[in-house]
DNA sequence: TAGGCCATCTGGTCCT
DNA sequence: AGGACCAGATGGCCTA
């Protein structure tokens, strides 16, 4: 991952002599039409000498700007990703989760918990027992969010159930027999939930 | 080798 | 004007 950071952070500074088309038409396409080479050809030709106009710098510089700034733009969305892969109950192959399958799997287990949750409740006002919110069975048998503490505080936005869920739930790694519960629940397979649930 | 996944670059669009 | 966001294109890596 860092080889290929760094290896692209030093193609972004080889752009040396070459404006926005050149740098398109060297680096990134392997099979250019015939005519856009010609054009690309004329245009380096043209462009030789004077040709890097102080317009010109000041455009790429600005490129360049706005590529580091999307890099790191998609790197902070990897770490979230990243971050709720942790929350997120481990494959017991530890395969790492593809993105969309982090995504679909989160959907999932949302759904799942609050499932158990709506359940809990049901049952809790069968047997005449105070309402709960967060059964303390549920406690008990939920899977742990995640090994690093609790990030679903960190989002501080509208599930108020979740930070409850959190402190109550010691932040330890959950062994894979412990997603039973989860496997219960009609949508969740591990690995099997994905594609064309929503 | 084909297909899936990913990182990056790029230009366009919207927002501040 | 500059930054954030987005989608398309491209090439590399890995696996079945």
């Amino acid at each position: 991952m860092d080889s290929v950071f760094s290896d692209t952070d030093t193609s972004c500074d080889l752009f040396p002599h070459t404006d926005d088309e050149d740098s398109r038409g060297s680096v990134r396409g392997a099979s250019p039409q015939p005519d856009q080479q010609q054009l690309q050809q004329k245009k380096r030709r043209r462009g030789r000498g004077r040709s890097d106009s102080t317009a010109q710098v000041v455009k790429k510089n600005r490129r360049l700007k706005a590529n580091d700034r999307e890099r790191n733009r998609m790197h902070n969305l990897n770490d979230a990703l990243d971050a709720l892969r942790g929350v997120l109950p481990a494959f017991p192959d530890e395969t790492k989760l593809t993105k969309i399958e982090t995504l679909r799997f989160a959907h999932n287990y949302i759904w799942a918990l609050s499932e158990t949750i709506r359940i809990a409740d049901l049952q809790a006002g069968k047997t005449g027992d105070p309402p709960l919110l967060l059964s303390p069975s549920l406690l008990v048998e939920a899977p742990s969010p995640g090994s690093d503490g609790c990030s679903w505080s960190s989002s501080g936005s509208s599930s108020s159930s979740s930070p409850a869920y959190c402190a109550s739930s010691p932040g330890s790694p959950s062994a894979p027999e412990d997603y039973s519960f989860l496997q219960q629940v009609p949508v969740f397979g591990f690995r099997s939930f994905a594609p064309g649930i929503y």
